[in-house]
DNA sequence: AGCGGAATGT
DNA sequence: ACATTCCGCT
């Protein structure tokens, strides 16, 4: 619709407003569902079950009833919940589950565990694990979480600010009521009391579970581990019954819940490619959102993961200010996070070592969604085009000239990409992976920056070779007795990483750089460190991972279906992202008072009703 | 059931 | 932006 060449703006005005009110943000369908999710009381309308993240709405109307009620909308019914559900696709917020009516999937990398830690999505049960993955830390090997706990890595200096107590707060407040709501109380309009499900009753009924008020709340460790997922199970090989906690068993031990963290890529993502990664950021929408403390701790854990977890370094750029604690690898912790100057003076150079300007990646990574009831529109007026089937390669044409456009900037060293100067449409570092490793692609799916790799691999493996699901793990084995064969690789797309080794993160082939690092003491940390056998002494850091290579991986099994429709990739972000450092910097430079604006945002955290 | 375009509203 | 409402198509 917008006609794009014009010389408009391109951003819509909402997004020239300063802050617009947070607190004054609506509710979004996503925070809704998983605060019915956490709720027992509703577990009759909707659960989780079967993977982690997925779950199943046993009452449509019902739950479309609440979510009207909510929102004070009374004609909502479930096609019209569905409809702004299926909007999250696009986002990746959710998936749907193929073959099962109802069901969808959270993709909890995204978003969802930075806004929502509270989360807790083995809630339903008791002890089911249905929805409550195993942990990543099975991964143990492969990903470690970082020694002590999230928070004092992200910025010790405030740990007490948000100290346990004021998540708990949080999520106190998340807990009860406020699922439902423009009835509170005063009007008349309480479609959800028939239910009982007023806030009000919602806590009486609350202490009716004998079980559950022996939980405290639900930030165990384990709860919010769990949600990060595992990628052990896919396949139906879910690890054990039991969610293990990676400190073992530890979970109460911990006051400090981790805040924010190592969500990403751990999981499975959604395979979808698109998105460009913009969607990390700050979440808008959330209600959520903290402090600009707060944000930098996230955006420091978020490096920290994409350290960790080998993302792209993509994902950097957009938060340029960020601190970026020693590269890591999982097999250590980080050492010497006690210290970290929370605020960031030097930004990390990550890849491209460039440096000083904080945004290397300038080109836009969404391709434009072709419409496709467009094209039938088109066609009836122009004329016949294209096939709609072939329509996805065309958007992954338009995008690949964006992708090569940021490697050619990035990588200097590697070879010379398209030196050739050719169409941006395929990239160069495929070659190089094919050449130096086989590739493990694995299934999963991850998400995160990548997504345009995928797409971009997916093609690409489609033309030349078909993947194989093997993946050799180098970091096999396990520690602290969890398992869990880490089938997850992460995914990270090295398209950026190999090219450009940045000077302080060696490439993993030489870097003994690193070796230094690692060991450093960790610390305080070491919860629950069973005692004994240390970790695995650092697998040694030639076996690092190489990065190099991996591909994203899809969902679940099904992809297929889903790979195939990569079309969309709607162009949600994209405008301004280039610079992609705006926000952040603002918040960064306000840094002070934070205690006093955590405070705040944890009392506006209410999930309440508004009025309606 | 589910999808997704389009118009519309906040 | 994030829905809500309609609605045609699978």
């Amino acid at each position: 619709m917008k006609t794009p060449g014009e010389t408009g703006f391109a951003f819509p005005e909402w997004a020239y407003k300063p802050e617009s009110s947070p607190g004054s943000r609506q509710i979004q369908l996503w925070h809704f569902i998983l605060e019915l999710l956490r709720k027992e009381e509703y577990h009759d309308v909707i659960a989780w079950q079967g993977d982690y993240g997925e779950f199943v709405i046993k009452d449509p109307d019902e739950v479309a009833r609440l979510w009207g009620a909510r929102k004070c909308k009374p004609q909502m019914n479930y096609d019209k919940l569905s409809r702004a559900l299926r909007y999250y696709y696009n986002k990746r917020i959710l998936h749907k589950t193929k073959g099962k009516r109802f069901t969808y999937k959270f993709n909890f990398n995204k978003l969802v565990l930075v806004n929502y830690p509270f989360i807790d999505m083995g809630s339903t049960g008791v002890g089911v694990p249905q929805s409550a993955p195993p942990v990543p830390t099975g991964g143990v090997s492969h990903f470690r979480f970082p020694p002590s706990t999230p928070s004092e890595v992200l910025s010790p200096s405030s740990e007490e600010l948000r100290s346990p107590g004021s998540f708990s707060s949080m999520a106190r407040r998340l807990a009860r009521g406020s699922v439902s709501d423009c009835s509170d109380g005063t009007s008349a309009n309480s479609e959800i009391d028939e239910g009982s499900l007023g806030v009000g009753t919602a806590e009486e009924r609350v202490p009716e579970r004998g079980f559950r008020s022996a939980v405290p709340p639900r930030l165990t460790h384990d709860a919010l581990y769990r949600m990060y997922g595992n990628h052990g199970g896919h396949r139906g090989h879910r690890a054990h019954p039991e969610p293990l906690s990676p400190f073992g068993p530890a979970g109460s031990g911990l006051l400090a819940p981790p805040p924010l963290s190592p969500a990403l890529p751990v999981t499975a993502g959604t395979h979808l490619p698109y998105t460009p990664s913009p969607t990390l950021s700050p979440m808008p929408g959330s209600i959520f959102s903290f402090s600009a403390e707060d944000m930098q701790r996230y955006l420091q854990a978020h490096t920290q993961s994409v350290y960790n977890y080998h993302l792209s370094p993509r994902a950097l750029f957009h938060y340029p200010n960020v601190v970026v604690p020693q590269p890591q690898r999982p097999d250590k912790p980080l050492p010497t996070t006690t210290e970290r100057p929370s605020v960031l003076a030097h930004s990390y150079p990550l890849a491209p070592a460039d440096d000083t300007h904080h945004t290397p990646f300038k080109f836009k990574l969404q391709p434009p969604p072709p419409g496709r009831k467009q094209q039938r529109e088109a066609q009836g007026h122009q004329g016949s085009l294209g096939s709609s089937s072939s329509s996805a390669l065309g958007s992954s044409l338009s995008f690949g000239s964006d992708l090569s456009s940021g490697i050619v900037s990035n990588s200097s060293s590697s070879g010379s990409l398209n030196s050739t100067g050719l169409p941006k449409i395929k990239v160069e570092p495929i070659s190089d992976i094919e050449s130096e490793e086989e590739v493990e692609v694995t299934d999963i799916s991850d998400e995160e920056g990548d997504e345009r790799d995928e797409e971009f691999f997916s093609a690409h493996r489609r033309n030349h070779h078909h993947h194989q699901h093997h993946h050799h793990h180098i970091f096999g084995h396990q520690s602290n007795g969890i398992s869990a064969p880490p089938q997850y690789d992460d995914s990270e797309e090295d398209v950026f990483k190999a090219p450009a080794p940045p000077p302080l993160f060696g490439p993993p082939s030489s870097s003994s750089s690193r070796a230094g690092m690692p060991v450093i003491k960790s610390e305080p940390d070491t919860p629950t460190t069973p005692s004994g056998h240390g970790h695995a002494p650092l697998p040694s850091p030639s076996q690092c991972i190489p990065l190099k290579l991996r591909f994203k991986r899809r969902w679940d099994q099904e992809q297929h279906t889903e790979e195939a429709e990569d079309k969309k990739v709607r162009g949600d972000k994209k405008n301004g992202e280039g610079s992609g450092v705006e926000m952040e910097e603002s918040e960064s430079s306000a840094p002070h008072k934070l205690s006093a604006e955590l405070h705040r945002a944890a009392a506006q955290l209410s999930l309440e009703n508004k009025d309606c």
